[in-house]
DNA sequence: TGGATAATGCTGAGGAGTTTACTAACTCGG
DNA sequence: CCGAGTTAGTAAACTCCTCAGCATTATCCA
């Protein structure tokens, strides 16, 4: 614990800043109302909001028409769009880019399909193009991102490589940070699928409570991306969560029990197959059924060991499998309880495939708020590396 | 994040907090030294430490003979001993509990030996007595610590219960902490054993340069505990680490491997059976190393689901049998490699069966600073709950 | 003994937040 | 239409903290 002395304009810059976190996500507020969320008196308030007026963070609402008695009070309102950050989240199929202001609400979002096979160079032009359309149709600049969070699969490193494996081809090779620091000075960062996901779900999803959180993406492939106390954990080379690695657990192998379950048309794609095997279950054919079973119970087993290492308050079933948690949620728990000490609660994600992206965004406000407390606030602009 | 607003008055607590940081741990230091490592003028810091040897909790060393040349500085020193922390470790055969001043000095230490099937009512006033005399032999009243932290086996939730599992006779319907709570009126936690020595390992054992710890119990029982960014994780009821409850996992039948090996002396007791074998499997008998490598492929299955879900820096092979680490890490090593996608280091612990109790002491010490953090620093005394 | 060196002690300046009091603006009821 | 009551904005006085700079003091060395 090495903190270090304070002085006074540390302390304002702080003082400051706790202003700015009272006014972002409420409603344009008063000098009372902030008062009494930053734990400030009025005229200290005053003071620091109209600072932050003249530097460009935030803007005076002048009073309406007033419904309370008494005189009206200036609301302030924090100026989201001072700044902007992008979510990309790059998959094999497709490319989706969410760009959202500080504020986290989202101003504009592109999916573009993508070839699967495409190498890492034509892969990552594609996403330029869709970074320029996604800003071109916003009226906006590289220039005007404060930070970027790229989303892939495999596990990533420290320096946003994708080293040990993944399913993007070729990608192992691919340095997507230098890519991107090409056309961005602020700060970029590369982050595994999972990982982001589970953001997401703490932060829009069907998460929000918890603080310990295993996300599970079922879908062809499966992995599983881990908040505990409230943050993401990487682990020291990044590889946390992949206990899909292990032949133990044959998260590998699981899907397979579906795609080989008879009576699939011959006419589905992979993705379709499984599709069809839970609808089949669904409306109770048997062997769809017992296929979901194995399927279940070869899944528990990673979950089991996830739910017995970590211990969360939830975990979150997301991923393509999602849309049929309705026949998977409950066998699931069923093998769960054979396996665990403590059941940990199950939900369905709701976020479906923008997760990762979503979590991007996430991530990247939260790369800009730590720039916020570390640097201070000048002026609004995009941080740079 | 919500940050809130700091006045004057919690500016110079913090300030005067970071001058005893920046005191403890060191060797009696001047008043330019403190400046430098608290970053503040050496004013500042000259009112503040003054303020801290009034408060009690520094002392002024006068100059004794000088070697510089100039004026020799007055040098302040920490109060260690102006509290105290107690750590336990309540095991199955013995309870050792050890005294600790507020620098982390141990003051003393006490191990006695308790009846393996004792009920807990017998246990918790052996453990009584064993406070009582290592606070006697210190001089001590139980009024003079500040901090209790107790260790025992199995998942612990939040209000300090083992209801779950344990292997301490009765225990999980004990209450220690209200057992404590009539004799001491300061914090009072208790923790998991494998938990509180994966923190000893990382306060002053092998590990002190990891912020991703696994720690791994290995004796005739197995377990392990985790240090992930730095802290403690304990999952949300207390059970992250529990991995060795899952049957793919043969963690509860690894020893049997080593108490079964053919050639044990019959009058070996079960500890010493296991210690017969690794000293055989060092000597080269083929029949010890066999059953050393069976018992080292169960116990890497568990092993590699922890490296695999958190990604560690560091493996720590701690517990009884700590001592044959000579014997099992390679081994252990080879087979972990067939499992992970990135090797973590396997480090053997060196604090022998001390580490229950020396993480116990780190945690209380925690407790206090944490303690110091909010509530700030008036005259030195025991926190009350 | 005098000079160099480094720590201590003191005073004033500057900055930040709080309290208090006062003024401004608005609603409501007679 | 006007005054009482209520709430927001503003200014001044005050407290408290840190810092810079200078004088003072203590020690060593030539």
């Amino acid at each position: 614990m090495a903190t270090t002395g304070t002085d006074l304009s540390r302390m304002r810059e702080l003082n400051q800043l706790s202003i700015v976190w009272a006014l972002r996500g409420n409603p344009p507020s008063t000098v009372t109302e902030l008062a009494g969320r930053a734990g400030l008196s009025r005229p200290a308030v005053d003071v620091l909001v109209q600072a932050l007026v003249t530097d460009g963070w935030a803007e005076v609402e002048e009073p309406g028409a007033s419904s309370a008695v008494g005189r009206p009070a200036r609301r302030y309102r924090f100026r989201a769009d001072a700044g902007h950050v992008l979510g990309i989240d790059v998959g094999v199929h497709k490319i989706l880019a969410v760009l959202s202001d500080l504020e986290g609400n989202l101003v504009g979002t592109l999916r573009r399909p993508v070839d699967p096979d495409a190498p890492p160079t034509a892969r990552l032009s594609e996403v330029d193009r869709v970074i320029d359309d996604v800003l071109g149709a916003a009226g906006m600049a590289p220039a005007d991102v404060w930070a970027v969070t790229l989303g892939v699969t495999g596990p990533v490193d420290t320096a946003g490589r994708t080293s040990l494996s993944t399913p993007l081809p070729g990608w192992t090779a691919a340095d997507p940070v230098a890519h991107l620091a090409a056309r961005f000075s602020c700060p970029v960062r590369i982050e595994n699928d999972c990982k982001l996901s589970a953001v997401a779900e703490r932060w829009n999803g069907v998460a929000q409570d918890a603080d310990d959180i295993v996300f599970l993406l079922a879908g062809l492939r499966t992995g599983a991306g881990l908040i505990l106390d409230g943050t993401l954990r990487r682990g020291h080379g990044g590889a946390a969560g992949e206990i899909g690695a292990l032949k133990a657990v044959r998260w590998l192998t699981a899907p397979d029990h579906l795609q080989s379950c008879p009576g699939i048309p011959a006419t589905a794609a992979p993705g379709e197959a499984a599709a069809w095997v839970f609808q089949a279950a669904r409306d109770g054919d048997r062997e769809a059924t017992k296929a979901v079973r194995r399927y279940t119970r070869d899944l528990a087993v990673g979950v089991a060991a996830l739910v017995l290492t970590l211990d969360p308050q939830v975990v979150v079933y997301g991923g393509g499998f999602s849309r049929s948690a309705d026949v998977v949620l409950e066998p699931l728990r069923r093998e769960l309880t054979k396996h665990c000490l403590r059941l940990p609660e199950l939900r369905a994600s709701t976020l479906g495939d923008e997760s990762v992206a979503l979590g991007a965004v996430r991530l990247a406000l939260d790369e800009v708020d730590s720039r916020l407390l570390s640097d201070g606030l000048s002026a609004p602009s995009a941080p740079h590396r």
